[in-house]
DNA sequence: TGCATATTTAGCTATTTAACTAAATATACC
DNA sequence: GGTATATTTAGTTAAATAGCTAAATATGCA
């Protein structure tokens, strides 16, 4: 049960659920790529995709300074996935982060960073 | 995005995974008898029953001082609960209760009542 | 109507957790 | 090696939540 437990808990929480419905649309995303969309810190961000790997939806594969996160590809979670999908559909969150995505998904890792850098400096919020 | 998360808050926890999976063994039960499996009070089993009713995974139906729930007969989460299903047929947990089920869903709600009437009435716990 | 009793709601406490900042780690490039 | 920088880990705080007891709401029955 505690396979289950976990994944529900994964899935239990909106900005873990933008996450996979990001990831339902564009196969792999960067983790600066991930703090973009969610316009939380980096740690934050970081905290959320440990949780999602941890539970098995989610694999990372490092390549240099970059980390890239896509859903895992078993049919274990075929069906979990598949009612996430057509839930979000008809989601307006879901939607609104389509948009944003498709600005994000057209830059470079260096480029989101870059901004990412300037805005911490700038609004220090 | 609201109806998938609070569904996935549902079942992001042990106890509610509890009654879901009971319920898939089980068409109906009763809320003593839901009480009686988790061995919580009947004001924290009550809690969580509302909680999967919220969410739109069970229904409940009231019949005298009894009321009965059962999960939700609609394909909309038939993958999601595929899932579970699935998830929990190599469960430790899930087979202990199974175990527990036997014997509690032999009962009649009257007994089961008086029985916790009368554990309430002797450990005081 | 009045009493017994199954369930729910209210109010409380302890635990969990999501967010942040700051520090640590790991990689690229000079 | 030394610096810059992407990500993770530690440590803190505030909000959410699971559990309890006690009180409130229904329902069945004398």
């Amino acid at each position: 049960m505690d396979k289950i437990l976990n994944a529900a808990k994964s899935l239990a929480d909106r900005n873990r659920l933008r996450i996979v419905a990001a990831l339902l649309d564009w196969e792999e995303m960067c983790a600066c790529q991930i703090t973009e969309l969610l316009k939380v810190s980096g740690a934050t961000a970081s905290r959320h995709l440990s949780l999602l790997v941890q539970s098995d939806i989610v694999a990372s594969r490092k390549e240099g300074r970059w980390v890239y996160y896509r859903l895992k590809k078993g049919n274990e979670y075929r069906s979990l996935l598949g009612w996430v999908k057509r839930g979000l559909v008809a989601s307006d969150t879901a939607n609104a982060d389509r948009q944003i995505l498709k600005k994000i998904m057209k830059l470079n890792p260096e480029e989101i960073c870059r901004k990412q850098r300037g805005e911490r400096c700038c609004s220090k919020k």
